[in-house]
DNA sequence: TCGCATGGGAC
DNA sequence: TGCCTTGCGC
DNA sequence: GTCCCATCCTAGCGCAAGGCA
């Protein structure tokens, strides 16, 4: 049944900035066979139902803000889209948390996929039940990865490639719930390289579910140190955290109050780019920030109160690429980091 | 998850 | 069967 | 009285599933 929301169903797209790293790298293809894994989706238990009043009109603020920083506010996807052309021998690799495939293909997810021709493509709460077969992706990315949760239309983490990779994995390894992990990390071994594009699970309203998130830091901290002997990482997708205070245009009242700036949250993270010394792992590397050190660009903009038109944002979702330990690799030549764009997230938390 | 109103504590 | 409402997550 | 801080309350979207004519 199609959703009824049509009345009231104003198109609301919002574009944020981009990050997409170019990765130099002539040794990212290998000749591994395909290892694309269908992924499967189960009927859920229908929700408990329980009645609520309906909540009060409020007369909305019909206030006008200045766009700040520059940043798109336009709602929908223009038809035409302009991306710096990639570099010669370059790989890109972009981002976007699409917040329901089926929606943004209705919005112009085509013309933003034609217009980035990523080499790689991390899609994250992607929705899906199952593994979408629409000829523009299949045509444009040969290899597709779609981790897909049990519970329908929730989350899901997908990785589509032009180039085929070693092997893929869907699952956190440690993780004692592996069911909560489906739909959020796809893990492609390359010959050079990983890649792990993730939906990291959110700390939700109220920070009720900051345990399940702290459950997931560490086995994935875990995780990506593993990989990390034996080969560099990327990490891409929906990070879900504000790694420090200039990555959110409201920090102070934010503070340990709202999922995704929270103690717990920020030093996971940042020890997940630092780790103690006793632990003798390599250093990471936020590739935005390390080339925008004061740049406040946000990825994430409230539906509530016009935050958007008033650039009151987030740098948490996605727009984030963590290239690691790059440097001892011969095989990244270059890295580029390019924030044009127009990322098209409309999602809202 | 912003910005306002409200209330309480410190000074 | 299909429109409408409700609930949930973010 | 003034300042500071904490708390409260709030929107809009995508989607599935249930209610009901």
């Amino acid at each position: 049944m199609p959703p009824k929301r049509a009345a009231a169903s104003k198109r609301k797209l919002e574009e944020d900035s981009e990050s997409e790293v170019d990765a130099a790298t002539s040794k990212f293809a290998s000749d591994a066979s395909d290892s694309d894994a269908p992924s499967t989706s189960k009927p859920k238990a229908k929700k408990a139902k329980t009645t609520k009043a309906p909540k009060a009109a409020k007369p909305k603020p019909a206030k006008a803000a200045k766009p700040i920083n520059d940043q798109p506010t336009n709602k929908t996807l223009p038809d035409e889209i302009q991306f710096p052309a990639k570099n010669e021998g370059c790989v890109r690799i972009a981002t976007w948390n699409i917040c329901g495939l089926a929606a943004a293909q209705k919005k112009g997810f085509k013309h933003y996929m034609e217009a980035e021709d990523a080499d790689v493509l991390i899609l994250t709460e992607t929705k899906v039940n199952n593994d979408p077969v629409d000829p523009m992706l299949t045509n444009r990315y040969p290899h597709r990865y779609w981790s897909i949760s049990d519970k329908k239309t929730y989350s899901g983490t997908a990785i589509l490639s032009k180039i085929k990779p070693l092997s893929v994995d869907y699952t956190l390894p440690g993780h004692p719930d592996p069911k909560s992990i489906k739909g959020r990390i796809v893990t492609l071994e390359f010959e050079s390289l990983y890649l792990i594009g993730t939906y990291v699970v959110n700390a939700g309203t109220g920070l009720k579910t900051l345990d399940a998130k702290n459950e997931w830091n560490k086995h994935f901290t875990t995780y990506i140190r593993d990989l990390d002997r034996k080969k560099p990482v990327i990490w891409g997708g929906d990070l879900n955290v504000a790694p420090t205070e200039i990555d959110l245009a409201n920090p102070k009242t934010n503070w340990n109050k709202t999922p995704g700036y929270t103690e717990a949250e920020t030093r996971a993270f940042a020890e997940i780019l630092t780790p103690p010394e006793k632990e003798g792992a390599k250093p990471m590397i936020d590739t935005w920030r390390k080339m925008h050190p004061e740049t406040r660009h946000y990825t994430y903009f409230s539906y509530r109160f016009n935050c958007r038109e008033k650039g009151l944002g987030w740098r948490l979702d996605t727009c984030k690429f963590f290239i690691f330990v790059i440097w001892h690799s011969l095989i990244l030549i270059s890295l580029f980091l390019l924030v044009v764009g127009i990322l098209l997230w409309w999602n809202m938390r």
